[in-house]
DNA sequence: GTCTATACGCTGATAGAC
DNA sequence: GTCTATCAGCGTATAGAC
């Protein structure tokens, strides 16, 4: 693993937030200290903070592509007419973007500060009522409203499992799209949910 | 394992782990300072060391009752004769767990102290996988994985979830068992798949 | 961009009085 | 069971040299 040092190219602001999103997916953020990252990077602490003015940036900078992925994918959703058309477009915009950045994905599903942020950040809490509101329509009930919370949970959980690491990302893909629509009770997917390209692909773990 | 300490000696062993759940379930464990639980419950940071020799004891201590509640999950679901009853027993069994420890159950499956201490210690790795056999058979496909593996996130996902929260605990469950098994392929529940009753329930936040 | 050096609060943890 | 007092180490963060 140890994130592609043969990129000389590479800015080493990139380089930081790649080891960033590595740490933290392993140990979460709060378990992740700046000397973490600095040992990792083969640079000292105040290094780091030559590149970002606090942690907190950091974990900015780390979560931000997944964020404007989710944007993108709930604005090409939201373009849909039917309410079909929208829950279709959001769970395969979804199952592609927890594809291509696993640990990213489940970083943002489960670590507590995270959950803290979209508590507070309006912009933030905003986008996952957008996403809720694509998979469950304006006035779910409990049985809609508990298989999607189980999607949500899944989709996550499932793309950290070790045990589909190994999962080429077409299959996982496909698989999990098919898996999210039985649990919401939705019939095969048609051709017509194709998945959106908004962000990068996880760098390697 | 401190399940029953003596009525009235125990009362503040109790309380603090008690508020420690409540803590690690909100900040995470790493997130979560001795200091913190010492403020919650009015004391000082000694006289929780009077409690409890180090911080990872609090969290042995915390965890404990899930451990056990999976073990007596998993040694019924085990004791059927067909692999549907085991299957059915073990899904059963986990949907009760995880409405009456429903922050819990999330923090086992989230924190990633925990996901260390599960990947480092063999008990709790015997326990994980134990209950993996019995949701998916011993030689799973990978469409099989993927969903045994959203089942589990979705679950423990739907038990914190605030938006649920609300659900009077017989609905959660019925709702969480009917979700998963449309998510496995399975038949509605048969009514032979009983819960059990292993651990006891959350304390109020 | 990276380094050394430093500030200072908070961390988990210990010792001993009440 | 709880307290005060104290510890070494680590946390984030800053200043200034190279």
């Amino acid at each position: 693993m140890a994130a592609q040092q043969g990129r000389r190219t590479g800015g080493a602001r990139q380089r930081l937030v790649a080891v960033a999103l590595d740490l933290f997916a392993r140990h979460g953020i709060s378990g992740t200290s700046l000397q973490m990252i600095a040992d990792r990077l083969g640079v000292t602490k105040a290094a780091v903070y030559h590149q970002f003015p606090s942690k907190d940036e950091i974990v900015q900078a780390v979560i931000a592509p997944a964020l404007q992925g989710l944007g993108a994918v709930a604005d090409a959703a939201e373009a849909r007419e039917s309410r079909a058309g929208r829950r279709d477009a959001a769970l395969a915009g979804l199952a592609d973007l927890i594809v291509r950045n696993r640990r990213l994905a489940a970083m943002l599903y489960s670590d507590p500060v995270i959950a803290g942020l979209i508590r507070d950040h309006p912009v933030l809490r905003g986008l996952s009522d957008r996403i809720t509101v694509l998979l469950t329509g304006p006035d779910p009930d409990a049985e809609t409203l508990v298989a999607a919370s189980m999607v949500g949970g899944g989709l996550a959980a499932a793309g950290v499992d070790p045990r589909l690491a190994g999962l080429p990302d077409d299959t996982m893909r496909a698989l999990l799209l098919a898996t999210a629509r039985r649990t919401l009770r939705i019939g095969p997917a048609r051709r017509s949910a194709a998945p959106i390209r908004p962000a990068g692909r996880d760098t390697a773990a």
